[in-house]
DNA sequence: CACCAGGGTGGTT
DNA sequence: AACCACCATGGT
């Protein structure tokens, strides 16, 4: 049985604290969490560093820019067509919610619900936004970390990613760990290998990165 | 050249 | 429920 916990302070230990999210309010996270959609954070820094450059990075302006406008405006960001439509319909949410802060007024479990009903928010973009714009303890499962808990246990292969949101969160239950710790994974993940688990040595010896192993299996 | 990046949606089987 | 194509730019 690995421990969560551990491995945690393996990766904070080695990689040092990632300083995640890199934004100004809650509202330039949520953006930036539509904009990093299958994405390299560059590409979609580029997008945010246009918006702020025009002064529109907010939900006021959002919501009443033309879309094509838009487009032109995210194209660096990639799927230009999509982000800007559903950067408007973000918008649109949110000034039909009454802004960020009423959001943030409420509980985490009908906020997740409510950013799920939004068109480009799924379960990990949700959690994200929950996470770095709201401060809430939620779990983000992403490709990263799924490909990382079956290399350290083929238990993990089967199971669900509500499953490992519920696991993860009885070891790491605060908003600052878990901020942390996803940001880790992201970067640990990026670290590691990609190839299949051919490998078998990723994530929790030495082969993969130098000095996390003994970190990880003490 | 192929492959990937801090996913989600809609359609098909 | 599992798979699929699609969205599209920029870096290795």
């Amino acid at each position: 049985m690995t421990s969560i916990d551990r491995l945690f302070r393996s990766w904070l230990r080695y990689y040092g604290p990632q300083g995640w999210w890199p934004a100004d309010d809650p509202f330039e996270v949520m953006v930036g969490a539509l904009l990093v959609q299958r994405t390299s954070w560059s590409n979609a820094a580029q997008a945010i560093a246009r918006l702020k450059a025009r002064r529109i990075l907010s939900s006021e302006c959002l919501a009443g820019i033309a879309e094509v406008e838009l487009q032109s405006i995210v194209e660096p960001a990639g799927f230009y067509r999509v982000k800007a439509h559903r950067l408007t319909r973000l918008a649109g949410f949110v000034e039909n919610e009454g802004g960020v802060g009423t959001l943030g007024a409420l509980p985490s479990g009908a906020l997740r619900q409510k950013l799920l009903s939004v068109d480009g928010i799924g379960p990990e973009t949700a959690d994200a936004i929950l996470l770095y714009a709201f401060e809430r303890p939620a779990v983000v499962v992403d490709a990263y970390l799924r490909r990382i808990l079956v290399r350290m246990h083929e238990r993990w292969q089967a199971v669900t990613d509500d499953q490992i949101r519920r696991e993860v969160s009885t070891r790491l239950d605060s908003a600052d760990v878990l901020n942390e710790f996803h940001a880790l994974a992201v970067a640990h993940g990026k670290s590691v290998c990609r190839s299949e688990p051919s490998c078998g040595n990723c994530c929790i010896r030495a082969s993969c990165v130098t000095g996390l192993a003994t970190a990880a299996t003490r």
